[in-house]
DNA sequence: CATTCTGTGTGATACTCTTCACATTCACAG
DNA sequence: CTGTGAATGTGAAGAGTATCACACAGAATG
C-alpha cells in the first residue's frame, strides 16, 4: 500500500483533493515499533504528529507513587502526539504501543505549511482536536463526581461501541482489570468488585481479558 | 479606545499588520455583560467566540445533583466558546461572568477566513487549545490520584501566579471557599480543612474572601 | 510435565472525604 | 443599630475506596 492510500484511509486526510494528498505523502516517514516499547517519554521535546496505519497506541501518564492512568486508547486511523506539534512544548504524557504497530510521521513544519495550504483539513485538525478537549472535560466532571461503579459502566459502553460500530455483533471487550482500572482512575481490586456487581445483575459476563456486555439497554441506564 | 487598538492588545491577533486588523475590526462585535450573568448553557448551538476585553468568565460544568465543577476562569485577553465554533457541536459547558465583563464576539465565518489568511493566528489559537487540552489532562491525573489537600496547595499556586505575574507583590487571591471546591472538585467543609491545615502550618492567612499566601516556597515543596 | 507468570476473585482493615447539623463572624441594607 | 444573608469554622457519622494479604485458575515457557 503507497503512502498515498493510506492517507486516504485516515479522517483527517480523506477530504484532501489527489494532488494534495500524493504531495502530503512524500513528506511522511513510517515507523515501526514492536508491542511493549516506548515511543515516547513524558517531558521530551515533540516535533512530530503519528498517525497510527495499523496496531495499538496507549497514551497514559504517571505519578511518582507508580499509579498509572491511560488517557487514550488509539488503533489504526486514529493520530496522537500534536500537541506537543502544535505548542512546541514537551510531551505532556507517555506513548507507548501495545501490540506490534507502524505509524506514519509528520514534522512540525510540514504539518504548518500543509494546513495553511488546505482549509479542509484545517477544518478537520480542529474539530478533532475540540472533540479531545469535550472529552477530556467530560472524563474530569465524571472523575469528580461520580463514584467508581458509574465510572466503569459508562467505560464499558464506550468501549463497546468502539468495537461495536466496526462488526455490529456482540463481541466481548478485550482489556484486563488492570487497564479498565487505568482508565477509570481505580484500583484493579475496585474494578473487580464493581464488576462482580454487574455480574451478579446479569448484564456482563467476564473471562480472562475479555468482558462481554449481555443487557447494553440495562447497562446504558445505570449510567445516569 | 477604538475596536483596532483593542485587538491588537489581544495575543491572538497581536502579530496582523495594521490593514488585517482594521478589517478584521470591522467584523467583530461587542457585548456587554453584567455579574453573575450567563452567557452561554452547555447544550446550546455555539456559533460564536469570545475574547474578554474586560472582566472574568467562568467556564463550568455541572451534575444532575447541582455539583459543579469549574473548568476554566478566564481574565482579559483570553478567548473561549472556540470549541464549539470548531466542531460545530453544542456547547460543553456552561459560561457565566464572575464579574462585571465586556468582550468581543466573532463568528464561524469570519473566523475561519481569518485563520486561514494569517498563520500566525493559526498557530496561536492551536497552541491555546493544546495548552487547555494539557491544562484538563494535568487536572484529570491530579483528580484521580491527588488527595485534596494537594490538589487545594496546587490551585492556591495556580491562582496565586496568576494574580502575581501582574503586580508582583504578594497580593491576597479573592475567592471564596465554595469557589475554590468548584476548582478542584470537592466540598466546600473539605476545602476549609484543607485550609486549616495550611493555617496552622504558617503558609498562608485567610479571611472573608481572601486567601493570602505567606510562605510561597513551603507551599509549593507540598505539591510534590 | 513442572514451573512461572499473568490475570482474576475476595475479605479485613484503614483512611479520606462527604454529608449533615450547627455555631459563629462579617458586611450591609433598612 | 439591628436584622438578614453570605461566608466561614467545626464535629460526628457514614459511605466509598485504597491498601494489603491472600487464594486460585489458566496460559505460556522451559
Amino acid at each position: 500500500m503507497n503512502p498515498a492510500d493510506v492517507l486516504s484511509q485516515i479522517p483527517i486526510f480523506a477530504s484532501l483533493g489527489d494532488e494534495d494528498r500524493s504531495s502530503l505523502a512524500e513528506r511522511i516517514d513510517r515507523q515501526s515499533i514492536p508491542k511493549g516499547s516506548t515511543l515516547f517519554h513524558r517531558g521530551e521535546p515533540g516535533n512530530a504528529l503519528y498517525i497510527i496505519i495499523r496496531g495499538q497506541i496507549r497514551i497514559f501518564a504517571s505519578t511518582r507513587q507508580g499509579n498509572e492512568i491511560t488517557l487514550a486508547l488509539l488503533g489504526a486511523g486514529e493520530f496522537f502526539g500534536e500537541m506537543a506539534l502544535l505548542d512546541g512544548q514537551p510531551r505532556s504524557a507517555n506513548a507507548e504501543a501495545t501490540e506490534d504497530t507502524e505509524l506514519h510521521f509528520l514534522d512540525r513544519d510540514n504539518f504548518f505549511s500543509f494546513l495553511m495550504h488546505k482549509e479542509s483539513a484545517l477544518r478537520t485538525i480542529l474539530c478533532a482536536l475540540s472533540r479531545r478537549l469535550r472529552r477530556t472535560d467530560d472524563l474530569l466532571t465524571e472523575a469528580y463526581f461520580l463514584q467508581i461503579s458509574h465510572r466503569l459502566a459508562r467505560k464499558l459502553v464506550e468501549l463497546y461501541d468502539r468495537v461495536a460500530t466496526e462488526e455490529g455483533a456482540c463481541l466481548p471487550i478485550c482489556v484486563t482489570q488492570l487497564e479498565l482500572a487505568g482508565m477509570i482512575g481505580a484500583t484493579r481490586e475496585s474494578v473487580n468488585k464493581g464488576l462482580n456487581v454487574l455480574r451478579k445483575k446479569g448484564l456482563v459476563k467476564t473471562s480472562r481479558n475479555r468482558i462481554t456486555i449481555l443487557d447494553l439497554a440495562r447497562l446504558k441506564r445505570r449510567i445516569r
